[in-house]
DNA sequence: TTTTGAGTTGTTCGA
DNA sequence: GTCGAACAACTCAAA
């Protein structure tokens, strides 16, 4: 009897739920009592501890996981340091003779986590990871002469040649609580939340609990997602899933959120399709993150290390802050300081604006997503902005410039989301909504704008930063002929 | 091994 | 206003 008391524990990381869960059905097949365990290891996050805006999200995300254990009569134990250490530590203390867990696919967690694994194991424990966060698995998706894909059409037509997986039922009134809990950290102490009152719109934008997430999800399938095909392209509306925060923190899951697509739409046709499609963006970048892991860093297209960019601090501060004078890109960057998150096509302008006409390093603007998305993820953020400066996998070619004048008028004809997030421009008429320069003197003082004093002049010209970058190009041949030479 | 067709999201220019 | 071509060349994937 006493050593089935020995309990297991279920380390939790980017898997917050209880619902199609491997590592939780591991740990009730087992049929020892369950220690559930998260460890604050921020170290063991490498060069990628998680930003400001993520840590807000993964405070409530933890707070609702307590909760839904706490229905069961289980605990989440909290601690902080190194993961290694902490879980050696809960093994001494708890008596427990197995680990489970969910994988995780950046590099240095995967080294940490292999380390782990080995030394558990070394020690006579039973230590097994699972599968919580993807449709398949990088490893498991070949081209035809065995190696990774770089292209996402026929990766994903590969990939849709299996058959997506279901989610796995899991059921969490089974876990059987320890006789006695370790010791936990309080995560009011973890002070995960911003000390300022960044996170205030936070509120109004998000429900960051699981249950949240799956009422956005029902909202999305009964709605938006039968015109997702157009409807995602425009800002103004709320046309996009917003899922992406929830598949972060694994507080939903992919399977899930296929089943559940496939049990109202036919995920073959229409929006729907569409939609399948971005969950498999989803996939083809934890592919590229797992196959190429220096991405986050380095450009997987070689030659574009020799790319001239210019770093320019003031530059830089003024895109962060919404004050390039390009309203579509202010309003995005204003609504992701606000809210934590920007809309994908606002996302893929200001990205253009900062890497083509500004010759920022796109790696600038990564780590500024990084620090202010609620959905900062290294695999889809890094090769969004490879993507947008055209050295990563399927890059928009070097002459793809977008015109934030054009994309507003095509995408926000009446500047609905300008008005909303750049509201001293809010009484502007349509017709330069996106473009302010160019009204008379008369109607920017019937508006109450005053260039240049209550909003800026562009920090470049349209033409001359498309034309900067077209010749940035040029010198990239250059640089790239060079070094094939030598 | 060689060949062939194709490759997320755009803009501009000239007919 | 609309339409097609040019914007480059390369690499990938599969036959």
């Amino acid at each position: 009897m006493s050593s089935k008391a020995r309990p297991s524990l279920l380390w939790f990381r980017q898997d917050l739920r209880l619902h199609d869960n491997p590592a939780l059905n591991a740990a009730i097949e087992h049929g020892r009592p369950v220690i559930p365990v998260y460890i604050s290891d921020e170290a063991g996050e490498g060069d990628w501890p998680p930003g400001g805006a993520s840590r807000w999200w993964l405070h409530h995300a933890l707070h609702d996981l307590t909760e839904q254990l706490a229905v069961h009569g289980l605990r989440l134990i909290l601690r902080h340091g190194e993961s290694m250490q902490a879980l050696h530590s809960l093994v001494k203390e708890t008596g427990a003779e197995a680990v489970y867990w969910n994988r995780r696919y950046e590099s240095a967690i995967i080294t940490r986590d292999k380390e782990i694994k080995e030394s558990l194991q070394a020690e006579g424990l039973e230590a097994k990871s699972f599968n919580a966060a993807l449709l398949f698995e990088p490893w498991t998706i070949k081209s035809k002469n065995g190696g990774p894909y770089k292209v996402f059409t026929p990766y994903w037509r590969t990939c849709l040649s299996n058959s997506v997986p279901k989610p796995e039922k899991s059921d969490p009134a089974r876990a059987t609580p320890p006789m006695s809990w370790p010791r936990s950290e309080n995560l009011e102490d973890w002070t995960l939340l911003p000390r300022l009152d960044w996170d205030k719109n936070f509120y109004d934008a998000w429900t960051p609990t699981r249950r949240g997430g799956w009422a956005r999800l029902h909202a999305f399938l009964d709605g938006a997602a039968h015109d997702y095909g157009r409807g995602r392209d425009v800002p103004g509306e709320d046309g996009t899933s917003r899922l992406s925060p929830y598949l972060h923190f694994g507080q939903l899951g992919p399977r899930e959120i296929y089943d559940t697509l496939k049990s109202k739409i036919d995920p073959d046709r229409g929006g729907a399709c569409k939609y399948v499609a971005e969950l498999g963006w989803r996939e083809f970048s934890y592919h590229i993150l797992y196959h190429f892991p220096e991405t986050p860093t380095e450009p997987l297209d070689p030659k574009f290390a020799h790319f001239p960019w210019e770093p320019d601090e003031k530059l830089l501060r003024a895109w962060q802050r919404g004050r390039t004078g390009y309203p579509l890109v202010d309003a995005g960057m204003r609504q992701l300081w606000a809210t934590g998150w920007m809309h994908n096509r606002v996302r893929m302008n200001v990205a253009s604006l900062l890497v083509k006409h500004l010759q920022q390093p796109w790696q600038d603007g990564a780590r500024w997503f990084w620090d202010t998305l609620v959905d900062a993820d290294l695999a889809s953020n890094t090769q969004g902005w490879q993507w947008s400066a055209g050295c990563g996998a399927d890059g928009a070619p070097y002459f793809r410039v977008f015109n934030p004048m054009t994309q507003g008028q095509r995408f926000d004809p009446h500047g609905d989301y300008v008005r909303e997030w750049v509201p001293e421009l809010a009484k502007l008429p349509d017709a330069f909504i996106h473009h302010p320069w160019e009204a008379s003197a008369d109607v920017l003082k019937e508006a109450g704008v005053d260039l240049g004093d209550t909003y800026p002049m562009p920090v470049i010209d349209h033409k001359q930063g498309r034309n900067r970058a077209l010749m940035a190009y040029e010198k990239l041949k250059h640089f790239a002929k060079e070094s094939t030479k030598s």
